[in-house]
DNA sequence: ACTAATGATAGATAAAATCTATAACGAATT
DNA sequence: AATTCGTTATAGATTTTATCTATCATTAGT
């Protein structure tokens, strides 16, 4: 890999030429540069590969038999420069090629399927390789380069990434169907008073959502039994163990009402999780990402409107959340 | 073809390494250069290409999606590049690749199913793209290149060529079966008088020295039934036409003594065929020439000793073409 | 707050590519 | 035999490019 500096793809363009026109002259006026320049060019690589590529004569040129095998690969060399600029300037523009998507696992099952065939429609030669992550770990990821954008649950904390807001998701109240609030129309906070109420592992930013609305409504919170994922939590209400606040898209996706669970809206109660599209602010193609969140919002708002709200102004809880330090 | 200008082979190879060790300090330093001189490259390919190859950030990069496209495109040239060098190294010798060989229609056909084989056994890598030529266009064709080498009869009048002899070739005198002399064991110059004597078209070299020949001896040449190949003089003296002066390696391969000719010496004259391998003196592998040359004689005379000659000095006979001019 | 990383920038210097002018040589033409 | 034309090579000046040194600015970790 050390020997590149013999030849450049200057000198083997101006190799090729020669062979092709016949003729220094020829090839240099073909070139447009003088004839002194380009057998000076020629004869250095010569020298550098220790090969005579052609036989001068006061008529012209013959390219030798080893000039003649070089040409070849001399060629080859080019033809993949060639493809390297064609391709460089194809993927100027972004929304070309792979890029690395992270998402939570609390979200990422339940709403990629509805966006990623849009997307794909938009944009044939872009792929998204999609990984899941804890959300803790997407934030870093994407700030140390493992994922190009991520998608996930608000607040963002670093100063150094741009959050494009997509959508704010309700949570709904999963009951056991043998529950006593199971067959209520209408359920309000104060139903709730003293319920215990299961949630996920902390390791999840959904878990604090939870505490603080149970705090609110006077709920105990279940803390020896937490759920290591949505799907635990899920089979531990059915089991009886407690009732569950799940988001919106989770339910939508893996629980039909018909079945042991019963999925509520419990009115007076005002919790979402917001959720976003993040990157790099030194991306280059920021403006790109800024277009795929547009994109994607359009797509929810389209075909899932009756299940999550659009995104508006930030709320009270928000902000508390983003101005507190240490929330990651 | 025109927008190679746009990067070098070296600032694939920059942008290459500090894909690799994703940082510009670390791979600065793998490559011996110092870090502002790698930087100033791979920002002035970025500038070039339009595209951003790297986020740079203050505890090192990060490769764009683009980057990491391009930087596949950007080995695969690299990797042309190292195979164009890895083959030049190789080629520098000479011996490796194809060379056309031109031949004369009178000789290459009968002597090449000899010598073609020895010589692939010891150059493995050499490939003969062999041609045939009528005598007179070959000295012309290696001239202006058409042909790498040629094996052809002398006299060879180019000062700009190099003249390796191979052996001599003595000429046979081909009689019909039931020719007068058919059956005489011992044919001398005298019994040539008078004989009726074919040939074949002037367009071969071959041509002249039998009708000189024929001059010394008495013998009358029928010029209006001049064949076009060897092979149709054989014909024409199997109809009882005439003799004719067959060249040995013809008569060896193409001839059963059993069949309808009979092949004989004369004893008393003197004619040969001087047969030489020839290249331009601008050849850059010249000496790979001169050794095959060697290596041709050696094999003629082990395994055709007893059909040619070995080479010596010039006969007066040839001393004499060599000065006429106008012989081609 | 300090130290040790990182990449960027400015300016000087070294190296390479290019150009102009001309030489040298061979072939064709006068 | 001289002349002209077309070819590549060579020498030296000039322009362009690559490289280096020195330094800055920012960030992560101590």
């Amino acid at each position: 890999m050390d020997n590149l500096n013999e030849f450049s793809l200057r000198q083997l363009q101006y190799f090729a030429a020669v062979a092709e026109y016949g003729s220094f002259r020829q090839a240099a006026f073909r070139l447009e540069i003088t004839q002194p320049t380009l057998s000076h060019q020629v004869a250095t690589m010569e020298r550098a590969l220790k090969v005579q590529l052609f036989e001068r004569t006061r008529k012209g040129i013959n390219t030798t038999p080893q000039g003649r095998e070089l040409l070849l690969s001399a060629r080859r060399v080019l033809e993949e420069a060639q493809g390297f600029t064609t391709q460089a300037a194809l993927l100027s523009g972004g929304g070309i090629g792979t890029y690395r998507l992270g998402v939570t696992p609390t979200l990422g099952p339940y709403l990629l399927p509805h966006i990623l065939n849009p997307i794909h429609n938009n944009h044939v030669d872009l792929k998204l390789y999609v990984r899941e992550n804890p959300p803790s770990e997407l934030e870093t990821g994407l700030i140390n380069g493992q994922h190009d954008l991520i998608l996930t649950t608000l607040p963002i904390m670093s100063s150094e990434l741009i959050v494009a807001p997509l959508f704010r998701e309700p949570l709904k109240l999963a009951l056991a169907r043998d529950h006593r609030l199971a067959d209520r129309l209408i359920i309000n906070r104060g139903d709730l008073l003293g319920e215990p109420v299961l949630t996920i592992s902390e390791h999840h930013l959904f878990h604090r959502q939870i505490t603080e609305l149970c705090e609110e409504v006077g709920a105990p919170v279940l803390r020896d039994y937490e759920g290591t994922s949505l799907d635990t939590l899920r089979q531990m209400v059915v089991m009886g163990m407690g009732v569950a606040f799940l988001p919106a898209l989770y339910a939508k996706s893996e629980i039909r009402n018909e079945e042991e669970l019963r999925v509520a809206d419990v009115e007076g109660i005002n919790v979402v999780r917001n959720h976003a599209l993040v990157w790099r602010n030194t991306s280059p193609v920021s403006s790109f990402y800024k277009q795929l969140s547009e994109e994607i919002k359009t797509i929810i708002e389209t075909s899932l409107a009756s299940d999550i709200l659009p995104v508006n102004l930030t709320t009270n809880r928000e902000k508390l959340l983003k101005t507190k330090p240490k929330t990651n």
